[in-house]
DNA sequence: ATCAATGCAAATAATTTGCAAAAAG
DNA sequence: CTTTTTGCAAATTATTTGCATTGAT
């Protein structure tokens, strides 16, 4: 929480105005909830956080405002299959990071490996692509969970 | 097409009697229709294709069956964040395979990396996690595409 | 002033469920 | 026989949309 990532906010103002958008208070209250946190989200989060700073947005706004969101590249969108979709607003500060989710408490780990990058990049060139985005979940257990056969954290999230 | 993977429904049969669940008549459509195929589906398409074989496939049992066959481990949701969800028949023969999405086709290439696996385990046990299963999805433009501005096999699916 | 953006409530689409009847073991 | 599975149609859930109004530029 109040992380306060002006950058991502800011490159997200950028893209409004290339795209001639306008910068209303309800867009603010969605950037704002989008940007100060590091955690994932469901648009009812968001619409949630964004409530808190303005009572009135709306959820057709959330919804409206989440493709742009996503379409700026600044958040993507997370599927871990479960019902609802969740957003990832990291992709201002690490552009290629990488998700492991444990098992059991499903707290989930981001990571960066240029290595990793680099092997995709090789695979692809050998079966004619070049590698424009990569989406990588690792699912996995931790060691409290192997050591133990529970994780202090099960079912938190 | 016409790939007959009688292993992987071999597996599933077994995976049912462990269960102990029954098998009908409208499962076998099902899952005929699943492992005769290498595309990945939607529930559509496989109630499409089951009714092929026998019409009294209902929907709700294709979306009954859809979670037993993502349990078994050997169909997995694939979330290319369109519209629907689709299913890929692939992981009886290919455990940890990825996927190479072409931007403007849509076109899917399935590969295979040890390297890969292998830095994803590293990585993981750095952070105190170890490998249960992993998903990589590529987006990334191919050569036509690069050469030509354009794929020949532009929106073909 | 102009036109994009909003809230609301109704519409849509995918998936799930209750229930009585049919079929597997 | 017993218990699971089925089809149907109604219910649920997340998301989208039409429209009159508000507000940014």
């Amino acid at each position: 929480m109040a992380v306060e990532r002006c950058m991502a906010k800011k490159k997200f103002m950028d893209f409004l105005q290339r795209k001639k958008l306008r910068v209303t208070a309800q867009r603010r209250a969605i950037i704002d909830s989008a940007f100060d946190t590091e955690e994932h989200f469901s648009a009812e989060q968001l619409l949630q956080w964004s409530r808190r700073r303005d009572k009135s947005v709306s959820r057709a706004t959330v919804y409206r405002t989440l493709p742009l969101l996503t379409e700026s590249g600044l958040v993507r969108t997370m599927d871990f299959g479960g019902d609802h979709k969740f957003y990832d607003p990291n992709y201002a500060d690490h552009p290629n990071h990488s998700h492991i989710i444990c098992q059991e408490c499903n707290t989930i780990v981001e990571f960066d490996s240029d290595q990793i990058k680099r092997l995709e990049g090789e695979m692809c060139r050998k079966l004619g692509f070049s590698v424009k985005t990569h989406r990588l979940q690792i699912t996995g257990s931790c060691d409290q969970l192997k050591r133990l056969g529970a994780c202090a954290r099960k079912k938190a999230c």
